[in-house]
DNA sequence: CCAAAAGTGTTTCACGTACACCCATGC
DNA sequence: GCATGGGTGTACGTGAAACACTTTTGG
């Protein structure tokens, strides 16, 4: 059933960037497009938003459809109209990133059989449309976000070490940090739950594992305070 | 002449929150409704978005338009997309966030008579749509970058005072500065020029005009810095 | 000479940074 | 007993914050 407007209107879609995080490195869930242009080609999930659904639903839905993801953190990145970027018509996108905690979510094939696989982010493949551009913002975003705010929690299991937490950072920040200055920030910032748990299975030393504690952080934003790694 | 799509599509919009100094306030630049819905009431400029521009094309356009105000600091803020937030149909807007200064534009008319107007933005009038909540969000935003990216120099004059920097400052983050600490701070960073030329007509000791040299600030951002104040 | 704002340094304290060794555990 | 990572404290330097008086100019 056609749909008449006096005068021409771009089309809208959302596009996900979705991180993940492995034992050593920062991914990006991406999937392969069936269909022309760009057919075989690696691309961002993302598609069409519904005339009655807001974007943000846009983006959880077209996210669950190709991916299997649900109940992510999810945050709006950029809007990207470029003309010609699409080449069958103007189209216009507004980009969000994800962070999803790898063990959690198997990464199903879509709804229409294209692949869908991680990459790591230092070595995508080349994607479709503007995703390259698209991809390089959220990472940057990510990694200044990530200095203010607790995000990268929405990556690590419920339960971590604090190695593991560091690690996190240094894969993110992609530079080092000192274990010991590292430990003082962090447990002084008071958002850390200490658990009466070690790691299990592991053929050295087991690591006490901590928590993040929700309730503390929102007191501390607050009351104002300092992130900074 | 009609346009034909298969399914339904919203309507794009971008809608500009322009900033403006004054003496002794933050200003927003506002329009005044002369149509339904909400005629009468006072809006954020903006327009439809062409099929043959890009988004921030339309920005510069409609901000040209409807307040005759051009080569402005222009920068994407959000993008909202809520329904029901125009009652006629579904309009998706990319708002936007402009930096200008006040002395240099005599705000005109708008191209349909409408009224244009400067409020403080801490006493606004009630607005249309959702646009109280975009201007708040701008708000949010510019008082944030401006602790990290010189953007406030957008708001004044090329030439002007530290006591007029300080007073800008203090006026965005809306809390008082320490005159010396301030000083310290600013010139330290190297990127003010010192000009050989002091302010005119004032009834005490004339302070020493500055400039904002940007390209010590290039080279000070590739080295990585702090802004902070 | 008075009013008004410009301009200027020092001390204190908090926090970031650099840095090395012993401990617990599994194999 | 050895390999592997876990866990801990101190010294130093930089930068933020607090703070008050003298100078210049116009009226």
């Amino acid at each position: 059933m056609p749909h008449t407007y006096d005068y021409p209107r771009a089309a809208l879609t959302v596009d996900c960037v979705v991180f993940g995080l492995d034992e050593d490195d920062l991914k990006v869930l991406l999937i392969q497009r069936g269909q022309e242009p760009f057919a075989g080609r690696w691309a961002l999930p993302g598609g069409f938003v519904h005339v009655d659904e807001t974007i943000d639903q846009a983006a959880r839905r077209e996210l669950q459809e190709e991916t299997g993801l649900s109940k992510v953190y999810l945050e709006q990145l950029y809007t990207v109209g470029d003309l010609g970027r699409d080449p069958r018509e103007r189209v216009v996108t507004v980009a969000y990133y994800a962070l999803v905690r790898l063990g959690d979510h198997r990464v199903q094939a879509a709804t229409d059989a294209r692949n869908a696989a991680w990459f790591a982010v230092d070595d995508p493949p080349r994607l479709a449309f503007d995703h390259d551009a698209i991809l390089a913002l959220a990472l940057t975003r990510l990694q200044g976000k990530v200095r203010y705010q607790p995000l990268g929690f929405e990556l690590l299991p419920p339960k971590f070490s604090l190695t593991r937490l560091q690690r996190m950072y240094e894969i993110i920040l992609e530079r080092p940090l000192d274990k010991r200055n590292f430990r003082k920030k962090v447990l002084s910032l008071g958002i850390l739950e200490e658990l009466d748990e070690v790691e299990q299975d592991v053929a050295h030393r087991a690591a006490r594992l901590y928590r993040f504690d929700e309730r503390s952080y929102r007191q501390l934003v607050k009351d104002g305070f300092n992130f900074e790694l």
